[in-house]
DNA sequence: ACTAAAAGTTAAGTAAACTTTACATTTTAA
DNA sequence: TTAAAATGTAAAGTTTACTTAACTTTTAGT
């Protein structure tokens, strides 16, 4: 699943740990999400969502549409 | 999480034998969906956003917000 | 060029989503 | 009211999301 999550992350200028920490996940899980490695649940999908002020469906795309 | 789940598959006439077929996952994952045992996944999720022509957060509820 | 911070990656483990099988209970309809 | 369909539930297994720890590579600032 594609995402814009880099985008999000460094126009707020946030490291991947400030992320991590403000989300309440390890660093390496961000990373692995934002490289494609696998999908957030979807709790933490929301989590994105409200930090970014973009609905799930603005962040994640489900290439299947 | 909260959903609305089992009133937008009645409102389509559709078992949750029906559901499972259609999105391709079992019977007993819509059930435990449905009664909030556990979350779906976010592909899981997209899948039933497509179905039901809603976005994700009008169909689940992430409470802490 | 050097250093430090950030990002990337890997391994080994835990937790949660999901599977199959099986059976019990509830709902629906003839 | 009884039979069939639908729903609920549970156990045991697999897969995927996530963790910690450790290390390497890339990026940015001086």
């Amino acid at each position: 699943m594609n995402n814009k999550l880099k985008e999000l992350r460094t126009a707020l200028k946030m490291t991947q740990a400030d992320l991590a920490t403000t989300l309440e996940v390890s660093r390496q899980t961000i990373n692995a999400i934002e490289k494609g490695k696998f999908d957030p649940s979807l709790p933490l999908a929301f989590k994105f969502s409200r930090l970014f002020k973009l609905p799930i469906e603005e962040i994640f795309d489900d290439e299947e549409n």
